[in-house]
DNA sequence: TCAATCCGTACCTGAATGGTACTGTTTGCC
DNA sequence: GGCAAACAGTACCATTCAGGTACGGATTGA
């Protein structure tokens, strides 16, 4: 349905919550109660930036998690490949297990290629964004020069 | 999972599929064959599409559909509009039947004036890209310049 | 020793996706 | 007139996934 699922929306928050405290160690709980989000939601998906090196953990009483990167140097685009995991507009470009492209037609399919280009754009969009726009809640708009990447096109195998 | 539902994507090559036969009655059971999809599917997204206007269709036997527009004038963004049904990339800005929006924690949200922009930008994407150039196989490919945007932002309440 | 906190995993439920089937209705053609 | 081709509409089903809950364990500060 085109949308960022629930979970990856939650870590943006967390992520940009720490950010805000930058350095200071945060317990999950407090994160929760912010946005009054379920504990166990947030939890789960701080473990998943944790694992990924976004984010510091302490354990132990005291505890809870710290962000104590350059907020500037991390993207959007990263936060979401993780929170996310693989992901692609079209299945035309995504592999399975063995390498092989989904899509049936491949070839055939006309779409395939400007697919590829949307994708290319969606996530560019997100790349060329970091936490620390998202901390500042600052908000990006953007137009595509459409003549100016068409001939783009021809340099891409 | 962030991808465009497949019955979107089928409907998308139905309408290339048209637009290159401009004018042409082609019946559902050929583009189905074409691409090797169940003819059930294609003409269920046939439907959609003559429907919402993109599309004619013609009844009874030699029948089919054909397409007599303007392809240069019909966008992505309109397609996957209707393709698609309303979306949104983050709930923050859905709104429900009564026309309130989803998302319970609205003002506190740090992400949620950044995620309004990422919809703004992924989905005048879309809307810049024309059925011609889908049908040309024509590859977009954008740069978001960044410091132009953010400049907006503060132009938007 | 205790309590706070992270860690890991398993499980459940509802909804959406992807697909199928069947019964009209229209229309060209013999 | 009647048949067959093709669209129209609807209902249904199976699988997958998102969203959420639960619980037992491991770690650590006080």
């Amino acid at each position: 349905m085109l949308k960022i699922s629930r979970l990856t929306d939650y870590g943006l928050l967390a992520t940009v919550y720490l950010a805000r405290k930058h350095g200071e160690i945060v317990a999950a709980r407090e994160i929760a109660g912010f946005y009054h989000l379920p504990v166990a939601m947030i939890t789960k998906v701080l473990k998943t930036l944790h694992q990924s090196g976004f984010i510091n953990s302490h354990r132990g009483a005291g505890g809870g998690y710290s962000f104590d990167a350059h907020a500037e140097l991390v993207t959007l685009g990263q936060l979401i490949d993780v929170l996310e995991g693989p992901w692609d507009l079209v299945e035309c470009e995504t592999k399975d297990d063995h390498g092989h492209a989904v899509c049936a037609i491949r070839v055939a399919c006309p779409s395939r290629g400007f697919m590829f280009g949307i994708n290319r754009v969606v996530k560019g969009a997100f790349e060329q964004v970091t936490l620390g726009d998202l901390a500042r809640g600052a908000m990006p708009a953007a137009t595509i020069d459409k003549t100016a990447l068409l001939h783009t096109a021809e340099n891409i195998s």
